[in-house]
DNA sequence: TGCGAAGATGAAGGAAGCCTCATCCTCGTT
DNA sequence: AACGAGGATGAGGCTTCCTTCATCTTCGCA
């Protein structure tokens, strides 16, 4: 199991961070301060590290170097504002693996932390299947009892959060903040449109409404 | 040098393919008809075998099973209509690696015949850099002198085709082909008119009319 | 230096994708 | 059976991207 320590103040944004994470299969521990950030990754024992740049009492940048100069490399993936283009610069500079812009969608950050996490094993997995669905990650293409069809961005990011839990429900809210991102309007019914979409797609079967619940991709 | 083996009996698609790929650094060598494509991939050398499914004399399928039924295993990528979507099934089945659907741009193809060669390094080339430009393939991110900048995909194929040959001058045509693909009315002034946003993204200087013969970014 | 071809540029049309909203339908409960 | 909440659906607006077109500018040669 790949430990993650997230270095995040906004409590908000850590809980989301928190929660997917684990959901994914990763164990993650949350620090809302530099020092403890610092502390936390030399006692080691982390993965890779999600190291939010705008904490109250440090720069970010400070505690990359200290946590560099003091001999631990793990993969660090920095959290920044959209418009601190300029940060990532000197991020990736100060020794930052990746970085991914806020607001960001959860799949997003997910493709990063596996992309950076170097326990990650080579033969990765590229295709989902599930119900006669197939789902090329790598070559972004989507068959449906062999044929083939076209899906579009965000419609393919939607199912294949569905295929990574076949048989399971996901609430309107999980499939929000993993497609859509964290800041997203909990009010909207996007969910429910694009899950028609997809249905028109892949076939209405395969989708079930679970009333009160969400939906649930039948594997 | 890689070896790849073009079965196709379309003149023009011939060419196009045959052109782009030896650009690339592939060794190609074209065959019209079923039977030449048997013998040529029996009798060995290629690394790849970029199948036509609508050849005069022969099924493709058939030329598919029978090159495997003879003991040849190298990667097959299939050449197919739009709409023959039922085909790629088929070919998939019946021993093919991967597919390209017509018209296709020529950069599309390239992608699958470097995904599939078995004979492609591991560590393959992920991020191309050129004058103080950085771009990487994978997470599709572009920087000019460090800062991040967004590009859309037509920008970025445009200028991914650019910084593959960094202070060689590309004509309209040939910047049409590898981005637009093979059938784009010639007559057209998308690439200049694409040139000029990209200038402005990536900076004026960097990309430099060459009156008369095309465009060519200074590395 | 003037002319014509080649290139640069701005604007606008059109398509695709994304999302919201209003309305209609359906399920489960009373 | 009727009602209300939850879900399904269609239409429309907004944005982004792509492309074309008309016009202006620049270059190189006569």
């Amino acid at each position: 199991m790949s430990r993650v320590l997230i270095v995040e103040d906004e409590e908000r944004i850590a809980s989301f961070v928190r929660k997917g994470l684990t959901a994914s299969g990763f164990t993650a521990t949350v620090v809302g301060t530099g020092s403890e950030a610092v502390d936390y990754a030399v006692t080691g024992g982390f993965d890779l590290m999600l190291l939010d740049l705008g904490l109250p009492d440090t720069d970010g940048f400070d505690v990359l170097r200290r946590v560099r100069a003091l001999g631990v490399d793990i993969p660090v993936v920095i959290l920044t504002a959209r418009d601190g283009v300029r940060d990532t610069v000197t991020g990736l500079e100060t020794g930052a693996d990746d970085y991914v812009t806020k607001p960001f969608r959860f799949e997003e950050l997910l493709a990063r932390v596996r992309l950076r996490m170097r326990t990650e094993r080579p033969g990765a997995l590229t295709v989902l299947e599930a119900g006669g669905l197939s789902l090329d990650l790598r070559t972004r293409r989507v068959a449906v009892d062999g044929t083939a069809t076209d899906l579009t961005a965000r419609e393919f990011a939607l199912l294949e959060l569905l295929m990574r839990h076949p048989g399971q429900v996901l609430t309107r809210q999980q499939m929000l903040s993993h497609v859509w991102g964290y800041d997203h309007d909990p009010g909207s019914n996007v969910v429910d449109v694009f899950v028609r979409t997809l249905r028109r797609k892949v076939g209405q079967e395969r989708i079930t409404t679970v009333r009160g619940m969400g939906y649930r991709l039948d594997g």
